[in-house]
RNA sequence: GGGCGUGUAGCUCAGCUUGGUAGAGCAACGGACUCUUAAUCCGUCGGUCGAGGGUUCAAAUCCCUUCACGCUCACCA
């Protein structure tokens, strides 16, 4: 049965495809260019791989997630988030960007900025990634080869891009200008055994520096136009499974190219390259600039990484993957990877088995393997901040509560409770809906005095002074009811009265755990605090 | 125009690959206590599975057609 159920499941049938096309040693390989900071969104990428790479670990296959850094590529516009730097960069336009100094004045070069995010991102996230640079492949005479190669077989190349894409190629090399290392503005004017000729001129915002000369292969001032680079080094890194955006994905885009390329022309098979979606919130694509993919180095503020993985696993590979962390939609992710990893571990829980045993794989594909074991206890974002926001936030305190209430049992993990605990609140404080939100007040608001009555105010110095420390939170629920009904007064305006104080609104969460937690004493003497 | 995806309960979605009684969570309603409060538990309500056709003993699921919505389409990577 759950054989059956492993199938339906894309990370299983890719790893399996890979597994009969090429054994049981595998290259996952992905790709990303360093000109603005790494984000959660151009993370599917290496969420996708790391998914693929991990299932054949389990498989007992050999496998090694590489992550090639593109950072040969050229400067093609300012990015938004760097507009305060557009003086200072428009100079480099069109130039490649390892070369262009860091804005920051932090790293190397503009590229080894951004470059950084990247590691430490997949540092914190607790991945283990070759990570090759493109420039360096390039200056290591990597590309060489396959340069030559495609310059024997022109006329197949060219047969192909005008099969697959319609067009061919009206060079296959950009030069990088020697004189400026500018790779937009220059022109091969001819390519003859082994020499480019090319002239350097201004083109649009690309400003070129006039240079005419020649380069040779060796001299490596060159760099392999994308449909022809990416299977050339897909090639040379030994690449069984590389994903690929949607973006790619086009009739006739740079995928299909690069297959006939490896078939026709190294006549090797072809990587696996399945196709994701994105990851969007309403529907739009995360955005650096937009502020709505944020850094991925900082995601484990908000959320546990592993859980971000449980999210995109989860989903179809082709599906966009809706992660809206300013909604509910947080706390119903982080619920029910709680509910999914106390599954994986033998708890049991409503639903269809389908359901539950996809869950199972991706929770399972998701975690650490040390981290499988782990059993969250089971309690939910909206009541561990509801029990967190009336214990005034104090984290001993609102374990305490749930121990207390017997939502904590022997085997469930503190750390992990508390670990997620500091994450909600940075939910809680940066992106939740104000509904979830309350803080106790230190002096009463104005609106008090119209629900506070002399009668009222009695009422509640009564009550205050016949509860006990030790009393539970029914007993107090108790005392509260039965003291209304002797002073004959009506339930709903005790209760507004007493959150108004608080809260500074007429309603809020349960009211005797509020009584303990603050002490009788604060609440007295907020009251003594009514004009 | 091409490619991909989505359309299932009031809301968010699972289920479709491999056809076999339509499934969760939230919301709503009722109860567990003589509880008009945002933590508990139990129960109830709730769906012509976008539409039409085909295959089949049997279709949310497979095939065809169609409608609506979304994303995407640089000699950029």
């Amino acid at each position: 049965m759950v054989e059956e159920l492993d199938e339906g499941f894309w990370a299983v049938q890719v790893a399996n495809e890979a597994t009969k096309t090429f054994g049981d040693t595998h290259v996952i390989c992905g790709g990303w260019s360093p000109s603005g900071s790494f984000h959660i969104g151009n993370a599917r990428e290496i969420i996708t791989g790391y998914a693929i790479h991990h299932q054949l670990l389990l498989q007992n296959s050999k496998s090694k997630l590489t992550f090639v850094i593109d950072d040969f590529d050229s400067f093609d516009r300012i990015p938004k988030t760097l507009k305060n730097f557009k003086d200072k960069l428009r100079p480099y336009l069109g130039k490649s960007i390892h070369m262009i100094p860091d804005p920051y004045g932090e790293e190397e070069s503009y590229a080894a900025n951004f470059t950084k995010t990247f590691v430490d991102a997949m540092e914190d996230w607790g991945l283990d990634i070759d990570i090759k640079s493109a420039y360096e492949m390039y200056q290591d005479g990597k590309y060489d080869k396959y340069l030559k190669t495609y310059l024997e077989k022109k006329d197949e190349v060219q047969k192909i891009m005008e099969e697959i894409a319609g067009n061919q190629l009206d060079s296959f090399v950009n030069v990088v200008c020697p004189n400026c290392g500018n790779l937009r503005t220059t022109v091969l004017l001819s390519f003859e055994n082994d020499v480019m000729e090319f002239v350097c001129e201004s083109k649009n915002q690309f400003k070129g520096c006039g240079y005419k000369g020649t380069t040779k292969i060796k001299d490596h001032h060159w760099k392999l136009k994308w449909r022809l680079d990416w299977p050339a080094r897909q090639n040379f890194l030994k690449v069984t499974v590389e994903p690929a955006g949607k973006d790619h994905s086009v009739a006739g885009g740079s995928i299909d190219t690069s297959l006939e390329i490896h078939r026709r022309i190294f006549n090797s098979p072809p990587p696996i390259m399945p196709r994701y979606g994105f990851i969007t919130m309403n529907g739009k694509k995360l955005s650096g600039s937009k502020g709505t993919g944020i850094p991925a180095k900082d995601l484990r503020k908000l959320l546990n990484p592993e859980c971000y993985f449980f999210l995109v696993f989860k989903n179809g590979l082709r599906k966009d993957v809706e992660f809206n962390y300013r909604s509910l939609d947080y706390a119903r992710l982080v619920d029910q990877f709680v509910m999914a990893r106390r599954y994986l571990n033998g708890y049991e829980y409503p639903g269809t088995e389908r359901q539950l045993e996809k869950l199972k794989l991706a929770v399972r594909l998701a975690l650490n393997d040390d981290h499988v074991s782990v059993i969250p206890p089971d309690i939910g974002i909206a009541e561990l901040l509801l029990v967190y926001q009336s214990s005034l936030r104090n984290v001993a305190l609102t374990i305490e509560k749930f121990r207390k209430m017997g939502k904590i049992t022997a085997e469930d993990s503190i750390d992990e409770l508390k670990e997620r605990l500091m994450q909600a609140e940075y939910w809680l404080d940066n992106y939740a809906p104000t509904s979830m939100k309350f803080e106790i007040l230190e002096t009463p608001p104005e609106i008090a005095k119209q629900y506070w009555t002399d009668e009222i105010k009695q009422y509640w110095i009564e009550c205050l002074h016949s509860i006990q420390p030790d009393m539970s939170p029914e007993d107090i629920t108790l005392v509260i009811r039965s003291k209304a009904k002797e002073m004959d007064l009506p339930i709903r305006s005790i209760y507004q009265a007493f959150y108004v104080l608080l809260l500074g609104k007429p309603a809020g969460p349960n009211a005797s755990q509020l009584i303990l937690t603050l002490g009788k004493d604060y609440i007295l003497s907020s009251i003594s605090k009514i004009e």
